[in-house]
DNA sequence: AATGAATGAGCCTTCATTCAT
DNA sequence: GATGAATGAAGGCTCATTCAT
């Protein structure tokens, strides 16, 4: 379809090679259609390139796939590093967690494939769900979360206890990632932009510190 | 369009008729491999029954999917039923209410399968979620969550807080379903039975009042 | 879409392309069974390529078959070639005008194949026959038939009977094609070679000659 | 789709039966869409009855196209009958033969679909084309046109020009029925009713009167 | 006589993949 | 590195037919 001439002797730096070119479209494509609905033509074609490059470059559909949803769903930097400026006062700790697991999940930055892509991954596990929860969920939760949560508690709850709470935090925020297709039906005109991530932040911090409090309260007279 | 009525003298419990046995083997295979994943050849071989039988039957690949997932889907009974016995306290009642919900999402009496395809569908919709929204999610919030809300909190509250009110509590619940993936890496060891879901609620439950009170509160100040 | 060149040194007569091993054997496979009646895969079995071939090639059945019905029905040459030697007297321009209509539709060097494929899509007509008359048979009435009617008969005739008389003529010849299967029963040794076309075309021409003529003298005496 | 209740105990004439009811409906289906093309399911949901009763009454979908046929093609009544008051001048012979020929094959009377399917059997003949031509045309041919013919020519003719002048008579006739799909598309407003057979009879007939005798005469010089 | 259910064969099409260049 | 052509394996669906009632 697309015919491409090379004219200059030198290779041009801004063309994007053939395997860049399948990369970007199948990131869409796969995030539109999943794995099964996903069809190499429509991948090929969407990248201006031969049907056999696919199996060139990489070699197969699965393999293809593997790799750009490993790529979707790395974080963009450690989490200590976007934790370097935390506070000191344990609830502004969690609230900056808050946001900035939020902002993982939603960042309007990146393109909106790669979310759907995680959602599809994290709903729909093929593998690379792994890999996600070892490189960013689970440091995320073992190394800032829990140890604030334990800081906000004290020794009052058990594990179990702060294991649920833990669950309550981060599932509303995984919920306006996961749970999209949801509320997007609920409140057709509620857009996520920057201004919105913080919003939500906010209330999910609110909202949880007061939970954490009351739990730890009533934990105490027990 | 298929009515069938069973008039033999005899109850024969263990013989199916074909439509059934179909519809018992789609729901596993669709759960398992999705909808694109999910051939018809394996859902009639499994179901021990004629390829063309899923043709006669339901009309299509997709209109079988749709039928199964809405079942698959729909709340045991209606909820106006199964809050018939509220109690009055508008703390009890979004008690009631987040416990039910639960039940509706994690039931341990329904098969597996039916809770995967729930949670498929909701993360990868096929248009059988709007039915779904519509008869189930769409009233729950609307017709009892949200009035409870408003009850808890006077009218302290703006309509957009209260949204996001409803989802955090929402979506704490759909987390349970929609993020199993995740939460089953992250404990390995946590499963969910009739005990666990009184548990879970009570938790979210005494949580989410929290949050709700300390939301009205800041409000009533300003 | 496909464009192919044949580049190699040695020129392989015997050797054919799969695109057109396709087209010898839909043509012979549609001819024999019909659109309905013939499928994909006695076509690509007699063309000894993949089944899959016919999609590659050709986006559909539907399409294949257009294309070589059109090809089947297209005249050799522009009907204004064909009569650039026609001579002045009008008679002698009906006369060549038949012969050649007659050759166009029985030409003995065609194979078999197209005659029967034409008579079969005039008979039964699926789309192609619209591109057909449009490209072939209107002209040849409207362009060269008609106005050799007119100057054959004067102003004498209402358009109804000139319409009429060309109806005449074009049925005498097509009758030889369409009607095969009748005058085949009924004269079971009338083969039609290139003689026979001469002697038929010679027949019509007199036969037609003497029916305008007459037609036009009685309109004079009206 | 079509329920039909039995409500007297007496069968009720004016109800058509099953088997007639498939008849009708499969004549039309047949002559709309041939006979690959008609599915039994086409066939038994226009006539209002169960898919297996075409396979009960009829033994087959072949059986049944057979029989449609044959009686779609079967002639009113016998030449002979029809031509008992046929005048004693040649000339009048002829055009009345023309005449009823043309009604025989475009009686407006008729139902559509079995001129319809009486020119797709004589396109594309299964079999039924035989018994067609052995019971209507071959006897009107050589019975009742080809005397007609030779009273018309004296001796002067060869056989071979007779049969030639009897093709063109019957080929005029013919093109009617064969090239509708033609001349409908070169003269879309050309309807053929009672009064436009009549026309067209005289027509062909004084065409061919006047061939005919051109014919003989320039055969006479000779 | 008539029917709803069920069947197996087969059709068109699409897909991921490989081959020759 | 990159491509157009070609392939075999299914896949969804439809069809004529038969079976049990």
């Amino acid at each position: 379809m697309v015919v491409r001439e090379r004219k200059s002797a030198a290779p041009e730096i801004s063309e994007e090679n053939t395997r860049d070119k399948i990369l970007s479209a199948a990131g869409e494509v796969f995030a539109e259609q999943g794995f099964e609905g996903a069809t190499i033509r429509a991948i090929t074609e969407r990248a201006g390139v031969n049907v056999a490059a696919v199996n060139y470059h990489f070699r197969d559909k699965a393999e293809l796939y593997t790799r750009i949803v490993l790529d979707a769903c790395s974080a963009r930097a450690a989490w200590s590093d976007v934790m370097a400026e935390a506070p000191n006062s344990p609830q502004e700790c969690l609230r900056s967690l808050i946001y900035h697991f939020l902002e993982y999940l939603l960042d309007p930055d990146r393109p909106a494939w790669k979310k759907r892509l995680m959602a599809r991954e994290m709903a729909n596990p093929t593998g690379a769900l792994d890999e996600l929860v070892d490189k960013n969920i689970r440091p995320f939760r073992n190394e800032f979360l829990m140890p604030t949560l334990r800081e906000l508690t004290g020794d009052k709850l058990s594990r179990r206890q702060l294991s649920l709470i833990a669950i309550s935090v981060m599932g509303q925020c995984h919920y306006f990632l996961l749970g999209q297709p949801i509320t997007q039906r609920l409140h057709p005109d509620f857009k996520i932009g920057r201004a919105e991530i913080a919003e939500i932040a906010e209330h999910i911090a609110r909202f949880s510190l007061a939970g954490i409090a009351e739990l730890t309260r009533t934990a105490r007279r027990s």
